[in-house]
DNA sequence: CCCATTTCAGCGGTACTGATATAG
DNA sequence: CCTATATCAGTAACGCTGAAATGG
């Protein structure tokens, strides 16, 4: 993987090394919102993949369980469990594929769809408590300039 | 904890919701962020709690253990193993507190300053990879965003 | 007696890797 | 024969908690 070689720019001799990295910066910022997001989906029985799994089933359809791990980003191993999961809750189905026995499909019910949207709210309340201090222009601002490194950073290759 | 009880503002109807959830997005940029910065650290032997542990050390001068814990914010706990491998390069001092038997004194060696720039130099390189699609003032704006929400959320209490 | 400091031991959740069995 | 799928087992680093020992 290439790294460009500039120096990244910070006024000179700069004495506030501590608040200039960015790399520590959303780290930091990531675990904070991880904590305050994991705690709201704790508090109605939940983890932050149920809600990508429910939405990749929710916006492309039934899938196998391996495209639905590159949809929603999440590893096929560990979408094992989270499957379990949604299973037990009765908001998937997972059924044998006709046409290639290797497969499940999965299939999200009506009852996964309501789920989907509780924890949808809880989220969008998450959301909104993380970027508080922001208003709607830095909040899309936010947004745009994570999604752009995101994206540079990731170049979409499939999980393992 | 109190949470803000507004919905969060995407278009209405999304079918996108899995881009839409920025604790998630600034979760896989983390990640992302993070497996570049500890893989170029770990080339020099180092981890990313040795820079800010130096960092401390440098901006604010020696000190006792909890007080560069609360500076680098790095749990006391952690920090005493960053400090042992810290000491074995020789790039930091560990004396007991004459003064107060129950501290010692953290310093920084002219080497650990050496080491402190060699870290500095390679998070840099990261740091300007990882923004390469951001302009100057994108990457500005960035920074401040996610400082005003990392304030935002953290409200600096002091580490156990 | 209570509080501060250092250290150790452990936990829970996350990203990630590897191996195995089964089937195309 | 090689590849893909689902599953299981396990690892490493991280953020964090709790308790013990020593001393103010």
């Amino acid at each position: 993987m290439p790294m460009d070689d500039l120096r990244f720019d910070h006024g000179d001799q700069t004495p506030e090394r501590l608040r200039a990295q960015l790399s520590r910066l959303v780290g930091m910022t990531a675990a904070q919102t991880q904590r305050v997001s994991s705690e709201a989906l704790r508090a109605i029985g939940a983890h932050k993949d149920h809600f990508v799994v429910l939405a990749a089933l929710a916006e492309f359809g039934p899938a196998s369980q391996a495209a639905v791990a590159g949809r929603a980003r999440v590893y096929k191993s560990d979408l094992v469990a989270v499957l379990n999961e949604l299973e037990d809750g009765g908001w998937i189905r997972r059924a044998p594929d006709p046409t290639d026995k290797r497969r499940n499909v999965i299939t999200i019910t009506a009852a996964g769809d309501a789920r989907l949207a509780e924890l949808d709210g809880v989220l969008s309340a998450v959301n909104n408590h993380i970027t508080a201090p922001l208003t709607a222009n830095e909040r899309a601002q936010l947004f745009s300039l994570l999604t752009r490194v995101n994206d540079h950073l990731s170049g979409s290759p499939d999980l393992p």
